[in-house]
DNA sequence: TTGCAATTTAGCTAAACATCGAAATATGGT
DNA sequence: ACCATATTTCGATGTTTAGCTAAATTGCAA
């Protein structure tokens, strides 16, 4: 939890987060983002991969970098959770407003835990 | 933004975010949780402050702590959103509900650094 | 094989951070 | 005024982090 927390306390690694939120892309294609070297940028791909937030995947030469969203999601959650954030999933919350348009159905669906 | 995650990235301060959501307790009390030194402790407190996680209030001799639980929300939600995660606060969840009955447009709450 | 392109590893510096014990500050009681 | 208590500031030390350049690695293609 640590791990992903730290990951994401530094602003180029949130961008990169961001930028990959949209489609897989290679190592190069998210340094030209950045007004830093590779290597630094390499550097900074290793602590999202150390924090599971990202996959690498090589073809060829170039390595096509993915998010990985179930992880941050669990971890910010988790956190929320902990301390008593009323907080919910996109899913959960379209599953509320579907009971709460259609009372008579009763989804026992036990989200209430 | 950077400033709040860098604080919740260490866990001896997320069990202080955790111990402050139950009550507001003072700075002896919370060191008196942790196995590490009081100056040590004194600096995490700034940490949080830095954040604007914690407040603090003055009483006497001894200096309460008490959580900023908005702020919290705020980041959290404010990151998971960029991200295009879908979560949201129970209150947010429960106006969606309304709205999703009587489907007029929400306002929305300015967004800042 | 030789060479090129993409990426990482190695080796370094400077700045930031965590931690401690000791000292300083502030407050309330006697 | 003096002392005890609560908390922070100070100074020192070891660790981590972001950044750089230069070199090594890997895969492809001529």
């Amino acid at each position: 939890m640590s791990t992903v927390f730290k990951a994401i306390a530094d602003p180029t690694r949130r961008k990169v987060l961001e930028l990959l939120r949209q489609k897989p892309m290679s190592a190069g294609e998210l340094c030209d983002h950045f007004p830093v070297s590779r290597p630094t940028m390499s550097a900074h791909f290793a602590v999202l991969r150390e924090a599971d937030l990202i996959e690498a995947q090589k073809i060829g030469t170039t390595i096509i970098y993915q998010l990985k969203l179930s992880v941050l999601e669990e971890a910010l959650l988790g956190f929320a959770q902990v301390l008593g954030i009323g907080i919910e999933t996109a899913k959960q919350a379209k599953d509320e407003r579907a009971s709460s348009l259609s009372p008579r159905k009763k989804a026992s669906k036990g989200r209430s835990k």
